[in-house]
DNA sequence: TCATCTATTGACAAAATGCACATAGAGAAG
DNA sequence: CTTCTCTATGTGCATTTTGTCAATAGATGA
């Protein structure tokens, strides 16, 4: 009950991932760049996620494949921005996560209607020694 | 898209950030061992998962308060088996998971939807170079 | 020249995960 | 009584994942 006070913040889909489609999806309306993406997360509910991890999992991506990049200089209001493209296997890895995430929604469906179900039965109640 | 092929299997629900509610729900009906939880967890869809998870699960959910244990020495058909039973405060943070997990099931629609609609729209293609 | 905004990356500690193995009681077969 | 199998819990450790902090750097304007 006390300890050394873990936080624990227990985001479920804040972890690379849920990061990993999320940003296919958003490469999906077209070429973009890590920090355009980042804004853009918000919409999914990844809002103020560390922008390293961004920049890591497109990367990670980078190297499986999901995506391409290419430096682009003309049009930046700063530095050089490394812009991603969505890959056709990219594309396809994207719909198979869609499927594993209708899964997934299922999975979460049966727990929460089997946590209200149990609740209206009125077993309601823990069982402290 | 070759490297060293990595299995990445992208098992979202899998982390012990579901087992905790998975666990507590499950001893919400009552008191249980860890051998027999584990098995009773391929109703969530967490079959044959580790059972080392499982039992630190456990142990780590006693530290922060979900749950007590005791040895149980009567009517067991092998060695001693440790009870766990939901306190009261687990019972909170189980209804503190769900309240999550809802919002988690609203999140995964959205993004979920959004591809469907970005799919019918007839944007489906990739952005390759 | 100094601050600020845009933009990407590196390094590293801390936490989570997976996997193999250790221990051990009960019961049945031989 | 030895061995095998099933039940049952746990340890140890390497690898992977995550979080945090700081480094770098171009553009713009005061």
């Amino acid at each position: 009950m006390n300890g050394p006070r873990r936080k624990r913040e227990r985001c479920y889909l804040r972890s690379a991932r849920f990061l990993e489609p999320a940003l296919a999806q958003l490469l999906h309306y077209g070429p973009s760049h890590g920090y355009t993406l980042m804004e853009q997360l918000a919409e999914f509910g990844l809002g103020d996620l560390d922008r390293a991890a961004v920049y890591r999992a497109l990367r990670e991506m980078e190297e499986d494949g999901w995506v391409i990049s290419a430096w682009e200089t003309q049009e930046t209001q700063g530095p050089p921005r490394r812009v991603y493209s969505l890959t056709e296997v990219g594309d396809q890895m994207l719909l198979d996560c869609v499927q594993d995430l209708q899964r997934v929604r299922e999975q979460l469906d049966f727990f929460l209607s089997s946590y209200r179900r149990h609740m209206i039965e009125g077993e309601g109640e823990y069982h402290d020694a």
